[in-house]
DNA sequence: GATGAATGAGTTTTCATTCAT
DNA sequence: CATGAATGAAAACTCATTCAT
């Protein structure tokens, strides 16, 4: 059941006071989320949190659930921001250094807010954290296409575009894993050093052991 | 609305009558999640769908959010009785076989109730559908673990229980957003070669290419 | 602006505990709106004056609206049940008595609840009460226009409907005057004599001095 | 929600731009009330309409109610102008021609904002329109009084004052009845027709067949 | 005066839960 | 046990009005 209204702002603010509301609501519903999770989010509490008036919410935001987008759409922005960060900085790395490097990036951004990424991914509902935050990768997805097509050489991959989405999902999934279970391996250099070997060996030309498809030989 | 509550049954329905009752209940509340969404599935709308009354539900479960659990305990013994039995008949199939089969299984797990899995994992809110699925992976776990245990020397890996962690992470990261986003990809072949070579390339003994650190040679 | 939601019960009531809801909150809603006026008739204070939970209110009324519509058809059925017992004793009387008993009637009528009737039409918005309150005399029209049927080569008349139509629109336009601005008039036979030549002479074989048009000569 | 106030102006608008303001908000609020009806005419909206800030509108109206107040005002002096001037040039015509042409003043009067006087006669709530359009007919019935008592001796009445009072309801109460049920019958010559039979053979004096009470022979 | 952002009391409406029948 | 009418706390949202700029 899709939502029946619209989730943009009622009215885009201008005004220098207009940018100082909106900024105060989507902290304090963060702070909320964080602090209460989604269903004790209200409309009012998030006004008594941000100590302005349940009216001023709706002056900027039509509807609960646009409070609650735009606290997404600044996290992942946020990420999305250093993420473009670390991977700039690649340069022309060979691969091992690559690898480890956007690794580390993607380690890194799960770290920036954990707790917040934590309740979104998990407690946000109809609103479709998780689809959301797929797109979020979708937007560096581009970003790793491009590394893996220009060292497509080096590499054992014949459809980058493919390897990428697959790369990305495998490396969230097992993030998003340990986020959710075991938030301490985040510090641990165990983690990223698998992670790194997981995105290396399947990049890798194949050699003898692996293969594509059972029937193949050793 | 009263305050927070066990989210665990009143009461072991022992009768005959009584587990026909939960299993209705649990029907109704699929098809509900299913058809409307986690925010519409009120328990009155349950009780309809279910032929009873309001009052019934309340006999076997405690509140409403006893009853979303249980289609989730339910939903994951299927995937769980579909995954022991597909990795049961792996024998002592080749490694290369084996993870075909493996990786098939994950796969046909998803198919299984595609959009009940989807509801459960986008929609359903604090109850931390997300967590609970991976406790859902987790359960077979030990199956994985065991077996790449058995299988260590003809591996490149050193500790089994970190890998079958990375790798069923991995795995289902690709596949949940494979789910989400390219739903129609979960039939094509491509798919499965992709994760097989995921998981053949991670296992295998660590060739030239592959190494532990950026520092690391080759 | 027309309503975007149902003014009909959401269930009917069929229990005997249901009707009796019904008829409460109907008196109740009645009693607010005698009492403060359409604007202070709020579902929490119909809800309090009826002595039950607002939650009961909408567990037969879909919306506040509907609980105004309900008074007016209750209202409209009892000036309804009055005007055809009345006219329904009209028998074979001579002209002149059956319409000093028509107008009796609706006059009548208007006593039955006339602070009812009054907030009715004047404070009842968009709901449309004044158009409502039209048909209730729409609904005693054809008797009318069947009485004029039957006596009409005593009369003046070419076309009973349209006749029925004008009388009926005159009487009670001359009633809804008199009771928004002179109620004590009701009381007084002068309106009543006033009204029944109105109606008596509208009726009559024109004479001479009443003719179709201003060219009409005498 | 403030408690109840004045429903008149401020202030007298004396200056020019005053004026104009006022008579920008007044039409205004005329929009919004076809377009929308009461319930959506909001302070805030008609503000905008007039392309002026809500504390302009509280510049000259003490509140919402004072806004409405006012375009019934307009309505009803528009309405006063046209009868006027229709009426002072009856000059002496005989009594059908003059019969003829006031009820045709007050079809025309109907017909100038027949859309406007709907709504405010259907609408607008707790104000009283009703009450008031009465008012509004009231402040013509001098008139009407007045040329009754001149050509007491041609008329078969006693009360000039009564009649103009009755007569003034009975037309009225068919106009009303034929514009919310069938505005099209305005512009047709039946409706006119039949209203000033109504009235000439109301004024008429009394003839064989009409009779004062039930009893009096014919 | 004009502006329009901010207010917040007050409305409508929902829904998990209870309990008399 | 089953029922479903009744509950009522609480949520989302509105809008007349104020007041600092």
């Amino acid at each position: 059941m899709a939502s029946r209204r619209r989730a943009t702002p009622r009215k885009k603010p201008v005004q220098r006071r207009s940018k100082a509301m909106v900024e105060v609501l989507v902290e304090a519903t963060t702070r909320v989320l964080l602090k209460d999770g989604y269903e004790a989010c209200t409309t009012n509490r998030v006004a008594d949190v941000a100590g302005v008036s349940v009216g001023s919410v709706y002056q900027y935001f039509p509807n609960k659930e646009s409070l609650v987008v735009a606290v997404m759409e600044r996290h992942q922005a946020q990420l999305q921001v250093a993420m473009v960060e670390r991977l700039s900085q690649l340069g022309d790395a060979d691969l091992s250094t690559a690898v480890h490097e956007m690794v580390g990036a993607m380690l890194e951004v799960q770290r920036l807010q954990p707790r917040l990424h934590r309740v979104l991914l998990e407690q946000v509902p109809r609103i479709g954290a998780t689809r959301r935050l797929h797109e979020l990768n979708s937007e560096y997805a581009p970003m790793i296409e491009a590394w893996l097509e220009a060292h497509r050489d080096e590499l054992g991959i014949t459809n980058p575009s493919v390897a990428a989405y697959v790369l990305i999902g495998a490396v969230e999934g097992v993030l998003s894993r340990v986020l959710l279970e075991k938030p301490g391996w985040l510090e641990l250099g165990l983690l990223k050093d698998q992670l790194t070997r997981l995105v290396l060996s399947y990049l890798s030309p194949i050699t003898a052991s692996a293969s594509r498809s059972p029937t193949a030989p050793s």
